[in-house]
RNA sequence: GGGUACUUAGCUCAGUUGGUUUAGAGCGCUUGGUUUACACCCAAGAGGUCAGGGGUUCGAAUCCCUUAGUACCCACCA
């Protein structure tokens, strides 16, 4: 077979990927003879992009599925994408605007019909990037938000919780977006502090003369002000209690009132009450009868109470109340003021707070058995940090506002049939609606014409918060195979930024649609950083894309970088040069699987000891590396898995016991040894399997005739291993490395074989005769010792010793190591050889060649000495010296490792 | 303002209920090397008062107090 000398990790990955794909290795039906092992993905926005983020939660989730499958699970990893009902809405109608299609133009249906239009063309692209990066995701299964079932579910669950009694109708104070014209939930709004102003303003007191001052950072709203309220015991203000006073411009009549909630500290100690536009002030209204008045229109313009104001945005209107304030004289003054506004994590508009009928779901009876699930420990967190969190939110749970006053989601099944809006039923069809609305209203008059639907949409999180559940179709079908079977799913994978959104309340509704928890773990993964530690952000540009990453390092390589950087919980900075480890450490594999390749084999021959040794040894350090990487997968500690496993790799098998098989060039290898090395690469190449799929499955298909496909291949097993045969090979690593140390302090070439006495141990033990053929075997083979057993003849030498095994190298070994002469010492002898050269050669090609390495050569020898100048002077900024050195220090190090390279083609030209 | 964490080598992090750890790993760094798998490499090496201070203990990176800094979550003051 002809290996390739490098590993091609686009061509392998294509290949690999489309024949799973065609002979359905990630598909997964109901098997009652085997054990499930469920994970649903976390479903991306239908409109998403891949990111890092999603890079490094579905890689986990693979590595974890795919293991799964391994150890003898019937693993299903269930594929899907959420509708995310703003963040698509606000897409499409940008897209459309670019045609030139306004929303307001449109009638619903025309919306939703451009929406599906848009979801199919450009939706779902992430599914096919996750492929890409090996994702084993059953993708018979994939779902969607919107699909039928999953509507229905939906649907289902909500007339379901509306009978039950938890869902009502309500004013609140919601956050209101006026860009998209919906509300948002809390989680949807970012607070950012800013640089505001505090408006002091005066108000007359009815029948005095008097006034008094109050201060407000949204003057706007003082045309909504119904009260202006006091501390009851603040001896400023106490005898004003009970009189009116009446709000500038709108000239309105407002009382004044007490209430222990105001801040007496603060501004004046007079607090302007707008019950209508902000949630403290909506309380003290209720509390205090206060009338309500809504001043703003919903795009966040004032209405008829804004008077001359109207129709002009709140922001405009801001400047303009404070001049005309300032002309009629009730403006006391203007002070700077840092202060926090919401704004839309969308739209990133300021939010108004705004009272607005919504629907809601009542959630503190809801929450109880999904606190208490979590806090007994029935489901796990990992990291457990996150408990206090989860539990603290979950005691303080408010309730939900599911409604959102958009057209692209799942429509609210209420219907009103009267002109009252408080005369509505709650129904799945439009039929079924018109029955009961007849009946309740004693009208068999009704017509289905009469009947509106609510036009608000649920909140996307209404439809992912089943999603364990109705993937299996589990609303609709409680009782059937795949719900029973697949349900509770195993592991869920995502970012803690969800906690609240959907993972909590996942857990909410499995207790109350199952009755049962939804997953038994919940792997919390950190926030990707870049290596800097800022957040990753389009606006940034330091977020590197996925599918790039993947061409520059193969996605084996990828995973790997980013598994080896990911500690559980922890937020990881990303860096590229994790996907070159990665990249270097699938170099490594692959050159590992050449070099046995390479063996000549003889049925003959029969092993040497130090190979008998090596492969005894290697067995028992396999199976204690096994036991580490499966408790370390038990404890969720995947990048110390990986880590686990890329040391044996490379150091133990491959820079350890490789060296000690491998026959010497030219030579064979005994057969029985060959078997037994291929027998442990393969187990390497499962352990390895979950983490780098792509270049395990091609070695693996070439390790052994008729080798069937890795993914369902069986996870090796630890057995007892000798703890001495483990201790006893690191004396021998002990050794070896004091051997080379030697040669290294006394300039000794690797390749000249060393004098070595070895001296007896003097005292008994009962295995040193055993061990003593070990060690001579092993240390012989890695160091080209000639072995020599007995007292030295001379005592000048060294000796190295370890516990009581102790050896002599005798002095007159000593020998110069002769430096060969690349081609020159400095730039002028290389110049000198280039032009040489250049002369001899006679093609045009090859002189034009020479001559570009000479320029190069020239320029990055010229670059190191600037670099070196730059050291040596060392003028750096102050902060963080030691930072810019080293970079600079690495920079010089690149540079002398191309000019290296340089001279090594030069000699090859 | 309330809460929860965190601070260990140049960088990113391990360090399990105080006791085999002389505080570890990977990367980076320094030095040497072409040895027929691999320079995407090999080998050897240098780096740490465990944020500062105090305490408990025979013994502290680990427990307590304190100071300083960082991150995240919740609430939001007109």
């Amino acid at each position: 077979m002809n290996i390739p000398s490098k590993f091609d990790a686009s061509k392998f990955e294509k290949k690999w990927y489309q024949y799973y794909l065609d002979h359905h290795l990630f598909d997964s039906d109901v098997d009652e003879n085997k054990k499930a092992y469920t994970i649903v993905i976390p479903p991306p926005n239908v409109t998403g992009a891949l990111h890092m983020g999603h890079m490094l939660n579905n890689t986990l989730q693979d590595i974890l599925i795919r293991r799964a499958r391994l150890l003898g699970y019937n693993a299903c990893w269930v594929p899907g994408t959420d509708h995310a009902s703003i963040a698509t809405e606000a897409k499409v109608v940008q897209w459309l605007e670019d045609k030139g299609i306004k929303k307001s133009s449109l009638t619903r249906e025309e919306f939703v019909d451009y929406a599906w239009q848009w979801t199919k063309k450009y939706g779902g692209q992430i599914l096919n990037q996750l492929q890409k990066i090996g994702c084993s995701c059953d993708w018979r299964r994939t779902k969607f938000t919107l699909d039928e079932s999953m509507s229905e579910s939906v649907i289902d669950v909500f007339i379901d919780l509306y009978n039950k009694g938890f869902i009502y109708k309500g004013y609140r104070m919601v956050h209101w977006d006026p860009q998209a014209q919906t509300t948002l939930s809390d989680e949807e709004v970012n607070h950012q502090e800013i640089n505001g102003k505090l408006y002091y303003v005066n108000y007359a007191i009815k029948d005095t003369l008097g006034h008094l001052t109050i201060a407000t950072t949204r003057p706007e709203t003082i045309l909504g002000d119904t009260a202006i309220c006091v501390h009851p015991e603040d001896q400023r203000y106490i005898s004003l209690i009970g009189k009116t006073a009446i709000v500038p411009i709108a000239k309105r009549e407002i009382p004044i009132i007490s209430d222990a909630y105001v801040d007496k500290a603060f501004g004046t100690g007079c607090l302007k009450v707008t019950p209508a536009h902000d949630s403290n002030d909506k309380e003290l209204g209720e509390k205090h009868q206060l009338e309500f008045i809504d001043i703003f229109n919903s795009d966040g313009t004032l209405n008829e109470f804004g008077l001359h104001y109207k129709d002009q945005d709140r922001f405009v209107v801001r400047k303009k109340i404070v001049e005309e304030l300032s002309t009629l004289g009730h403006l006391h003054k203007v002070e700077n003021y840092k202060t926090n506004v919401g704004k839309s994590e969308r739209t990133n508009a300021i939010i108004e707070p705004r009272l607005s009928e919504q629907w809601f779901l009542k959630m503190e009876e809801l929450a109880k058995p999904a606190l208490k699930a979590v806090v007994n420990n029935e489901i796990k967190l990992y990291p457990k940090k996150f408990l206090n969190t989860y539990k603290h939110w979950m005691e303080n749970i408010k309730d939900w506002n599911i409604s959102r006053q958009l057209w692209w989601g799942h429509q609210i099944p209420v219907y009103y049939y009267g002109k009252n809006k408080k005369d509505y039923v709650v129904a799945k069809t439009k039929e079924k609606a018109l029955e009961k609305a007849r009946a309740i209203s004693q009208n068999p008059d009704l017509k289905i014409t009469d009947l509106v639907q609510d036009p608000d949409v649920l909140d996307t999180w209404f439809s992912s918060w089943l999603w364990p559940i109705s993937v299996f179709d589990g609303i609709r079908h409680p009782n059937n195979s795949e719900i029973n079977y697949y349900y509770p799913t195993k592991d869920l994978v995502t970012g803690p930024d969800i906690l609240f959104f959907w993972v909590a309340r996942m857990i909410v509704s499995g207790y109350e649609f199952r009755n049962e928890k939804p997953f038994q773990n919940i792997f919390l993964t950190g926030l990707v950083r870049d290596h800097l530690g800022r957040k990753m952000a389009k606006q940034l540009g330091n977020s590197p894309d996925p599918i790039e990453l993947i061409q520059t390092y193969g996605a084996d390589g990828v995973r790997v970088g980013l598994m080896l950087s990911t500690s559980a919980g922890n937020d990881l900075l990303f860096d590229t040069k994790l996907c070159q480890q990665g990249k270097n450490f699938a170099n490594k594999i692959w050159n590992a699987f050449r070099l046995i390749k390479s063996w000549p084999i003889d049925s003959e021959l029969s092993p040497r000891d130090a190979q008998i040794q090596g492969l005894k040894w290697f067995d028992h350090r396999l199976s204690q590396a096994i036991e580490t990487i499966d408790q370390l997968f038990n404890r969720y500690r995947i990048s110390d898995a990986l880590m686990c496993l890329y040391k044996l790799v490379w150091e133990d098998f491959c820079s350890w016991l490789l060296e000690i098989v491998k026959p010497t060039y030219g030579q064979s290898i005994s057969i029985n040894v060959y078997d037994q090395v291929i027998e442990d690469f393969e187990k390497l190449m499962v352990l390895l399997h979950p983490f780098m799929p792509f270049i395990t499955d091609e070695i693996n298909d070439h390790l052994k005739e008729n080798a069937k496909p890795l993914i369902h291949a069986k996870w090796p097993k630890s057995h007892q291993h000798n703890s001495e045969i483990l201790e006893l090979f690191g004396f021998i690593k002990q050794l070896v490395t004091g051997f080379r140390h030697f040669r290294k302090q006394n300039q000794l070439p690797f390749v000249k074989p060393l004098k070595v006495y070895q001296i007896q141990p003097s005292f008994d033990e009962k295995k040193s005769s055993d061990y003593l053929t070990f060690f001579n075997a092993c240390i012989e083979k890695m160091e080209h010792l000639n072995m020599i057993v007995g007292e030295p003849p001379t005592s000048q030498g060294k000796t190295i010793s370890i516990q009581t095994y102790r050896y002599f190298i005798p002095m007159e070994s000593k020998q110069k190591i002769s430096k060969k002469k690349l081609i020159g010492d400095s730039i002028e002898e290389v110049s000198q050889y280039l032009s040489d050269l250049k002369n001899q050669v006679s093609s045009e090609k090859d002189k034009t060649q020479l001559e570009k390495m000479s320029h190069e050569f020239l320029r990055l020898n010229h670059f190191l000495a600037s670099l070196n100048k730059k050291l040596n002077n060392q003028n750096f900024i102050n902060k963080a010296p030691g930072q810019i050195i080293q970079k600079e220090k690495s920079k010089a190090a690149d540079t002398k490792i191309k000019i290296q390279q340089l001279i090594q083609d030069i000699r090859n030209f």
